[in-house]
DNA sequence: CATTTAGTACGACGAGTGTCGAACTATAGC
DNA sequence: GCTATAGTTCGACACTCGTCGTACTAAATG
């Protein structure tokens, strides 16, 4: 049956919906990871991304549990086109709730 | 005996010396439990702090706990006079290794 | 339809975390 | 010296986390 993923997607959508609402511990510890860390310097060029194009020395599996972390964070946002995943930053969001944070973050993880 | 105490106390100043060794991950890590941000947060103030003046809603030695994990992150600074041990945020630290970091936490936690 | 490809879900494992109370050390004051 | 105070250490507990392999879904391709 299908329904799993439909359910999926529509978690995806509301995670979207309810960006407003960021955590800032939540997005600390997104970023507390050196893996995740590394996902959000690779995603820093502003360009979209699947999970397959980016480094990660990790198994398919557990990226995927890092970009959920990134997502449900609200780090990250995941858009469906066919068969891929392309994931991108949410630097706007993100600037609106914690102003200069993210570039904190980058400009010292991208040393 | 007290040769833990010593021991200790060596390590607490060695946590000192090697603070140009600052982990972003580690302090993010460190920033990403709201006790711990609200630790920061009362430190903020430039004042020292004794673990007992702040507010904190845990036990004392969870409070020591997260003390012990803000030195060794290097977001927090101890040093000890008679019976009391003074805290304070190690802000030139973190500024020179992740300019900026700290004032875009500061600036949202105390909101 | 069969196969491949991109990604997720699930279960399992070991390691780490936050929390507490109790025992301890060291200083201060009686 | 006894007692109170500030803080650390040490288990112990439940819980979370990062990791993996396997099984799965969905789309693309043969």
């Amino acid at each position: 049956m299908s329904l799993a993923f439909a359910d999926v997607r529509e978690a995806r959508s509301a995670e979207l919906s309810r960006a407003a609402e960021l955590s800032l511990p939540a997005v600390l510890h997104a970023l507390s990871d050196p893996v995740r860390l590394s996902i959000v310097s690779q995603l820093a060029d502003g360009a979209e991304h699947t999970c397959n194009s980016l480094e990660v020395p990790v198994a398919k599996s557990t990226c995927s549990h890092h970009f959920r972390v990134l997502r449900e964070a609200g780090v990250v946002a995941q858009r469906a086109d066919g068969k891929c995943r392309f994931n991108r930053l949410q630097v706007q969001a993100l600037e609106a709730s914690f102003p200069g944070l993210l570039d904190a973050v980058l400009r010292t993880s991208r040393r």
